[in-house]
DNA sequence: TTGAAAGCGCTAACAG
DNA sequence: CTGTTAGCGCTTTCAA
């Protein structure tokens, strides 16, 4: 039991203090840099501190004034592999991106399983973090409940299944799915398919919604043979375009709620020998980078996530620093046209 | 300034205390799971807790016991899409799991560039973990630096580049390497090729020596047209491979260092009309999930993630512990044997 | 502008 | 087995 929390024999306040010959509380005044300090003793303290390398103990300090500065950025996803989908990452960078310059940490917490998740909610419960950012993509998830109960600033990002007073940032999953239907409609395909995500995911029920709604409007119908259920992952959407074949050979477009599962399509219809986007037009959705590489590139709806990630942030920080409202933000989102449909 | 640390109003071990009619002192034991309490105490303690939903205050504890029960895994990976890579992803659940029954929590930092690796380094100078486990494929990183200074105990994920006295954990990369080019050598393929991976990653390094030892074992050269650059990424797998092919039309055989450059490798191999492994035989690197799922599925070179991962949180444990060791294992690859090679 | 003193919530001797 | 006491390292009144 050596170790860390105050690391070793690391320097204290006193010891600083002392060789800067003034007082504990001048010391903190110049860490703390208030104004009310003779710049003698400034500079004596500025010495002491280069000379003895002292870093604050952030424990001790948090113990006082009661924030740590630091948030957490939950990852709840047990089913998927959140992880290494690069729609997370961009979560991540927007975070981060958005806290660079201010004085806030951002810890990641993988809560895969019920244990984790359970650990998770412990960790924000005794005190580590002033506030909590959470990626729970599914509906059963323990920890919103958990963090919303230990009073602890949360800000979810996309919609909660119960209608729970909580702030969340979504895109808007149902406008979106509804843009790659019409884009499709427009081109004058008449017999346009989907695989959606997984539907005890919101934001795959909404996309879906979308693609629904944009058919109605348009006079058709979604039809159960239209539709099938993937799981957001590249094999899922393979194995879902493949029953969709099958279902309807003489398909001649298709909106795949995810471009991961988009990506297995292009292969399936590859496999079949249909022409993209010729004999079948395809639209994905979240303008992941292998909607880019992919051939042919994908055409493909994209959520404004910079902006999604800012406004996290932003409505996190007001409800540290005390404001009791619910916010909700919902984001556009638009069409990137690419060459596949 | 409302929020957390203690969140607002959130009982004291005293208001316990003075609930349960005893010293703070027994309900400390009773939290702390001391046998030295009276089951009637512990009774009175456990039903106050429960009644006003106590939760201790972690940091005024870490405060005394001077640990946190928090290791960080940081991530500090400028240059590639680490946090996308289901490798990455790999080592994060396998520390999780490792650390699944002890009290220990494990934050993920994120240090993608200069700044963030700063912040990262002062997180963990201030007391925050009690140790660090680092994942850092390049060389100029700042983080080991600056983590080893601050005393705070330390394990790497991959050798270092300088030869500075740390304890790490790594895969036998070389031999790998050396592994996966033997076995292109006794299919008898003669003109072997590799994409690597970027010179500034010891791992590419590695793996990239370990073929050309195979190759001189066998009495061959790594001429320079049959060995090209790459960045770990499928694209960059993708310009690797077509670049090899202008190089060497007759290539038989290619170890590509990485499974998703492998995997744009394939691609490239079939625009050309390549057969797969008929006309030329791949073999790739990490196991990655794509290795089994691309068409045809990938022989690749296995790192054992979950002994590795093992490892570094023992080393790491132990040195929380005290001990002053510094150790060093480098674990075995095998290969996995499929159809494309 | 400065220092002394009183805690933040908790653990850990030390008596009893 | 239990309570009292003394801090952990820091911030923050309050006087001076």
């Amino acid at each position: 039991m050596t170790s860390t929390g105050g690391r070793i024999g690391s320097p204290t306040l006193d010891e600083v203090a002392e060789l800067a010959g003034v007082s504990r509380a001048t010391v903190s005044r110049v860490v703390n840099d208030s104004p009310r300090v003779s710049p003698e003793a400034r500079e004596a303290v500025l010495q002491a501190v280069e000379q003895l390398r002292y870093v604050p103990n952030r424990l001790a300090r948090s113990l006082v004034t009661r924030r740590t500065d630091t948030i957490a950025l939950v990852l709840s996803e047990s089913k998927t592999q959140i992880f290494s989908d690069p729609f997370f990452a961009s979560i991540v960078r927007g975070v981060s991106a958005a806290l660079a310059d201010t004085e806030l940490n951002v810890v990641l917490l993988a809560a895969r399983d019920e244990r984790e998740q359970e650990k998770a909610g412990r960790y924000v419960r005794q005190g580590h973090v002033d506030g909590v950012i959470l990626m729970s993509m599914h509906n059963d998830d323990l920890l919103p409940e958990i963090v919303a109960e230990a009073h602890v600033p949360l800000v979810l990002f996309g919609r909660p299944q119960n209608g729970r007073a909580v702030s969340f940032v979504d895109a808007d999953n149902a406008g979106g799915g509804a843009l790659a239907t019409r884009h499709l409609l427009g081109q004058g395909r008449a017999r346009i398919g989907t695989v959606t995500g997984r539907h005890d995911m919101n934001a795959g029920l909404d996309r879906f919604s979308g693609y629904r709604t944009a058919l109605e409007e348009a006079g058709l119908q979604a039809r159960g043979e239209l539709c099938v259920e993937g799981d957001f992952t590249e094999a899922g959407g393979a194995r879902g375009m493949a029953r969709l074949l099958e279902q309807v050979p003489d398909l001649d477009a298709v909106f795949v709620a995810s471009d991961p599962m988009a990506v297995g399509a292009l292969r399936t219809l590859h496999a079949a020998g249909r022409r993209v986007p010729e004999d079948v037009a395809v639209v994905g959705f979240d303008d992941a980078p292998i909607a880019r590489e992919c051939d042919p590139p994908l055409t493909t709806v994209a959520q404004p996530l910079a902006e999604m990630t800012r406004h996290m942030t932003d409505m996190l920080l007001r409800q540290i620093d005390g404001d009791p409202d619910v916010e909700v933000r919902v984001c556009e989102t638009h069409l990137v046209r690419r060459a596949s449909a």
